[in-house]
DNA sequence: CCCGTTGCGG
């Protein structure tokens, strides 16, 4: 054996190393010299190779060797890490344990992070249960590590049991708690989770304040979101940070106040899809639908490549006005540009559907090659608002068919479907169903459904007493159903139960109290009507007047209820008159095929 | 004692 002072040059020349070659000359000159028996240098040669990316290499060099020591096997595991191959992290980790070998806390650190991206909960546990036997219980970076892996997991009770008992904990061990929180939908746990960390004197660093900011958005507190915010100005955080830009865009959005998002936007020094990514989604969510088409216009002008957020929520910005010839163009954008993702295929479907282009909504379905729950709950409820009953039950038997398990969303736009084209009995039958087979517990909107179908049949009495069957209070809309079933089939007796339950919630809406306001004067409880109708010129309310909106040879035209101001009022009157006309002749066959035909506007590529 | 290992945006 050579004489020492080699391993200890051989650290900073490898690490000067930034290409292969020079660490594949010194491995041949470690292999040469007889170094390779010493384990140190070795360990070094396969971090050196797993540094330069050549994993292949460093692993080659991990196999030939006789005898392995916890420093190979370190930066072998730590290697694949690196690049996330979370299942030979998990093999080596095994196999170590397998030879006897003693990990550090490292490894158990890394096994139990490959664990919880791969949500694998018992194998992660079961590394920790063995790093606790080795003595590692106490390490921070492990207890940590498998806190992540409880809070990825949903086990936010076990994480908690765990954080409780750690003796030491770090800015991350309490971030790890906070995000993980959040992400579970305890958020004020979470702020007061901050509270607990400020109190044993530990300073919040970026990674925690991202966690409140998202517990703000998720609350929809302006107060709090401001505070947060401030106290990130004053203990000058990060505030160049990126990311947490971004997620201050992103929390004023979720908010509402689209005015301090696009401050905050605007304050950015840099800015990327991301960042434009939140500011579209923000104003899409909140129904600005034209100011989102337009930052996706613009933020194409800047040279950002729109990704697959800011392109879901510019096509729900399309969906909302009807821009269609847009929502083709994105579509085109997509094909071209991005991988067909399930998330991109649901908001074209959706787009098309609400643009009145249902057969190309219908094309796009059949062209998935996988489909998922909200796939087919997105696809079912397009045909629900086009009103075809008949179409959305074979979508459902298809889907069942396909073993994907209906949840409560598809049977609410299924029991919505059914209750418009007058489909009592397999209403009440997948009513049924729902509750007994698919123990999915019935929400009021599911009710609702289910008192609009049996009123609009007629049968108020039997939705009465479904209504008195509910363990929830009900509300408005189950009422409101009920209500303008009386009032078709002129029951007396449970309408006024439903117009008063109606006054005892407030209504602010025009619409409810001019249906109670109808229902009353077929009463002839005047008295009622005149109280009614002096309410509603004290509180002032405007009916928001529904319109729709089309797209003609690219321009925009609205459409409201009595609005006589359009230029070619007159032919459209005509117009209307005719297909209604031709409808009779037909006996109305609906037809929602739309022409697929090129955009207009441009996108920039 | 040192190094490496934990948490992360729309």
């Amino acid at each position: 054996m050579r004489s020492l002072p080699w391993p200890k040059r051989l650290k900073p020349l490898l690490l000067a190393c930034k290409e292969e070659a020079p660490v594949t000359q010194i491995h041949a000159l470690v292999i040469t010299t007889g170094l390779s028996t010493n384990s140190n240098s070795n360990s070094l040669i396969i971090a050196s190779y797993a540094r330069m990316g050549d994993i292949t290499s460093a692993r080659y060099v991990f196999d030939k060797l006789p005898l392995r020591g916890v420093d190979a096997w370190n930066s072998m595991i730590i290697a694949y890490s690196r690049r996330n191959y979370r299942n030979e992290v998990l093999n080596l980790y095994h196999q170590m344990i397998d030879e006897g070998v003693k990990p550090d806390s490292s490894i158990f650190t890394v096994a139990i992070k490959a664990s919880s991206s791969l949500m694998a909960l018992e194998v992660g546990e079961g590394i920790w249960h063995r790093a606790v036997d080795f003595g590692y219980g106490c390490d921070v970076f492990v207890a940590s590590s498998v806190l992540n892996l409880y809070v990825k997991c949903g086990k936010i009770d076990e994480a908690k049991l765990v954080f409780d008992k750690m003796v030491k904990r770090d800015v991350v061990s309490w971030a790890t708690m906070i995000t993980g929180l959040v992400h579970n939908g305890k958020v004020l746990e979470a702020v007061d989770m901050f509270g607990r960390m400020k109190k044993e004197g530990i300073e919040g660093d970026g990674v925690v304040m991202l966690g409140l900011i998202q517990a703000c958005a998720h609350l929809g507190d302006l107060k709090l979101g401001l505070s947060v915010h401030g106290h990130m100005v004053r203990r000058e955080m990060p505030m160049n940070d990126i990311i947490l830009q971004t997620s201050l865009v992103d929390m004023y959005a979720k908010i509402g106040n689209l005015g301090l998002a696009s401050r905050a936007f605007k304050q950015m020094p840099r800015k990327n899809a991301v960042s434009w990514g939140a500011l579209i989604s923000g104003f899409a969510q909140n129904g600005f639908a034209e100011y989102a088409l337009d930052l996706l216009v613009e933020m194409q002008g800047f040279r950002f490549k729109p990704d697959t957020v800011a392109l879901v929520s510019a096509l729900l910005a399309c969906a909302q006005v009807g821009h269609l010839k847009l929502g083709k163009s994105i579509h085109g954008y997509i094909v071209r540009r991005l991988d067909f993702e399930l998330v991109l295929g649901t908001a074209l479907i959706d787009m098309y559907a609400k643009c009145g282009a249902l057969s190309c909504a219908h094309a796009i379905f059949d062209r998935m090659d996988s489909r998922d729950l909200i796939l087919w709950n997105t696809m079912i409820a397009s045909y629900g608002i086009h009103g075809d009953g008949k179409e959305v039950l074979s979508l459902f038997l298809k889907m069942k068919e396909a073993d994907i398990r209906p949840d409560h969303a598809t049977f609410a736009s299924l029991l919505s479907a059914l209750s418009h084209s007058g489909q009592v009995d397999v209403g009440q039958f997948w009513f049924n169903a729902m509750v007994n087979e698919c123990k999915i517990p019935p929400s009021e909107k599911h009710y609702a459904c289910m008192v609009d179908l049996l009123s609009r049949a007629g049968r108020v009495e039997e939705a009465y007493q479904l209504i008195e069957s509910m363990n929830t209070e009900p509300g408005m809309a189950i009422w409101v159903a009920l209500l303008s079933g009386c009032h078709n089939c002129r029951n007396l007796l449970i309408g006024e139960v439903a117009a008063k339950k109606i006054l005892e919630l407030n209504p602010d809406d025009l619409g409810i109290y001019a249906l109670v306001s109808n229902f009353f004067s077929m009463t002839r409880m005047w008295d009622k009507v005149s109280i009614l109708r002096k309410t509603m010129k004290e509180t002032g309310m405007k009916k928001v007047p529904g319109y729709s909106a089309v797209e003609v040879n690219g321009k925009h035209e609205a459409f409201l209820v009595e609005d006589k101001s359009h230029h070619q009022y007159e032919e459209i009157m005509q117009m209307l008159d005719s297909l209604d006309n031709e409808m009779r002749v037909f006996r109305y066959v609906p037809d929602t095929w739309h022409d697929p035909g090129g955009s207009e506007l441009k996108f920039i590529d």
